[in-house]
DNA sequence: TCATCAATTAGATGCTTGTCGAAATATCAA
DNA sequence: TTGATATTTCGACAAGCATCTAATTGATGA
């Protein structure tokens, strides 16, 4: 599940252990690449078609999907044995407000 | 040095090297603290009170600087045995245009 | 010059993490 | 039910990293 609240229930805000988990979560190139493909479709993205876009084993992209669900920045949509992503572009966006305090 | 061209040099344009290397400086906890530390004071933050602040060795502590002047989020100011920093905005907001692509 | 102080570097250690193959789980179709 | 396909979990391994102490460099003042 993810760390923040589900998405469509008013403003988010981030507490420092999200703030954490999006910073290591954004810290990966394989991720970060991830999150562009998904954020670049207005649909959510397949997992297979996902995979196939990326060098990686189905182990350690179950993995990168994991951290990224987990950190709240993707919202996990399962229907059957199909699994599909959409970028959370809510929590993304409170995490850049807490850098522009910076 | 830093991964990114001086301050007061134009706009500021990130590569993906300086993206990831921005991305990881801010993935640790520590030295996003030394960030808040650094950006709360108009004045360029002195070394030993940043160190008095933070429970590391002065080691440590000048891993992680040394950290976010190659990730470019602080400017360096060397005068003497003393080390001063500042932190730079324009690569912070730089970095933070990435993430509002996506 | 010499002693002192600020900061960095070197080397070591333990923890985290990205990756994989193999095994497990879950769903669907025949 | 059986087999095939999609995804996850497990166990292992190698690389990366935060941290420390000790040693080093560099600047200042007596």
């Amino acid at each position: 599940m993810s760390a923040v609240k589900r998405a469509g229930a008013g403003p988010v805000t981030l507490n420092e252990e999200q703030v954490h988990l999006i910073a290591k979560a954004l810290a990966d190139p394989r991720r970060l690449e991830l999150l562009r493909q998904i954020g670049s479709c207005t649909k959510p993205a397949q997992c297979a078609e996902i995979k196939d876009c990326h060098p990686v084993s189905a182990a350690t992209l179950s993995h990168h999907m994991k951290e990224l669900e987990t950190a709240g920045l993707v919202q996990v949509m399962r229907e059957g044995k199909f699994v599909s992503y959409l970028l959370r572009r809510d929590v993304l966006h409170a995490y850049m407000e807490q850098l522009a305090k910076l």
